[in-house]
DNA sequence: CGTTTGAATTTGGTATGCCAAATACCATTG
DNA sequence: CAATGGTATTTGGCATACCAAATTCAAACG
């Protein structure tokens, strides 16, 4: 029996790369810190936690440091990790830096997307607009639009570190999301990125991205500052 | 005794940040990568090399971990770590981000550097220009200059990722440093990018910037293809 | 009553041992 | 002799133990 009738016979023999505990734990660390059950600033000592969720120091530990690259964990001066609270200063620093990434990612997509990637971003556009979803189903809705923008570039360093970027930013989007007034102006932008990629236009597509970005931290310093009254006042 | 005086006894109280074994185990691995005492391709099995260094494996696939994120470490499908060996397409999707994180770094450095950072920076494209350093110290001060461009920028991520990104290039940058006859066309690049930068014209230094690395991007294939036909007709 | 100091405790860094998976090697077989 | 199958070795992931640095907190002191 040749190699390429046993192959023929099975459907997809690709085994799902081994996920290691570090991976696992960073998983259920990074949820519960985006999800705010861990509050900005906590300590996180390594043992108790190891303890908590069952595995040994070794593997949470390199949870951590991943964490760390996602932004979501501060080390102190000391090395002692706490629960990163990035002030609304770094926000905007991060925001700047992801405007930019997409904004070539919007560029290199107008010279090498496929038609097909194209359309799809606009339907993603598209049922975001014909929306009836919930906050949170709409914040996912505009994760997967520029996620698919920044896969269309087919460019993997561009779309590792932009995945970086939307880690650390996760939190501050989400929250800033549920400012459903600000729908609208969000699927005003969309569209206005939409055209400019169909057309192929690059410049006008950067250009359409980073005026996005823009907006969007002006979504998060208007709720940045309104915890900060509500929490002030009560 | 007040805190002041004893303060004032000391000249420099500030502490050099603690270095670990992995990051000192790292910066030898990083020298050793780009140096190509470390070919491209070479499985890196930690036990044997943490006994080569007289420290344990924890620390050594720690330091495995950063040179990871620094792009100089690939790891295989099976966890098994090897000297990346990127491929030229790797090195030019790359350098399409760091020039992306370049403008933007020259541009809000039009907008916030101080006239002393801006001083600096000319200064150090000056003295590339009356030069007379070998290969090496030519390349040091090409990437004092764009890194001095990036720290007047005055954003945390952005610096920490372009930092990340040069470590990726380190090693294409320094092979493609070594063309001296690309050197009068590097220098005049640099005096445009100074040019806009004293002009403090945002757009202007961007697109000097992105052009500066648009001709990178051709010096390193140049090198790139040079070195494959020496080796396939040796 | 506020400071200081030093011992007890907690913390992260490192070394080491064990295990399952992956690789390399070799005898066997057609 | 090439292909196969099994076994010995090597490898990285994980757990555990130990150490030095950092923190804490209460007793001693002014």
């Amino acid at each position: 029996m040749s190699a390429g009738s046993i192959l023929a016979a099975l459907e997809d023999v690709q085994i799902a790369p081994r996920r290691s505990l570090a991976e696992e734990a960073a998983d259920k660390l990074r949820e519960a810190i985006l999800l705010e059950h861990l509050a900005p600033g906590t300590p996180v000592p390594e043992r108790e936690l190891s303890e908590a969720m069952g595995i040994s120091r070794t593997p949470l530990k390199d949870a951590l440091r991943l964490l760390e690259m996602e932004g979501l964990i501060d080390y102190g001066p000391t090395r002692r990790p706490r629960v990163a609270n990035p002030s609304l200063a770094t926000l905007r620093d991060n925001i700047t830096v992801l405007g930019a990434l997409e904004a070539l990612a919007g560029e290199l997509a107008c010279a090498v997307a496929t038609v097909i990637e194209l359309a799809n971003i606009a339907e993603l556009a598209r049922q975001m607009e014909t929306g009836g979803g919930d906050a949170l189903s709409f914040f996912h809705q505009d994760m997967a639009f520029h996620g698919a923008i920044v896969a269309a570039a087919r460019n993997a360093p561009l779309a590792e570190t932009h995945r970086q970027y939307n880690a650390r930013l996760w939190r501050a989007r989400f929250l800033s999301s549920r400012q459903i007034d600000r729908r609208e102006n969000t699927l005003a932008e969309h569209d206005r990125i939409v055209t400019a990629l169909t057309a192929r236009d690059g410049a006008a597509t950067a250009n359409a991205m980073r005026a996005h970005l823009r907006s969007t931290i002006e979504n998060i310093a208007r709720v940045h500052a309104d915890g900060r009254t509500k929490r002030d006042g009560h």
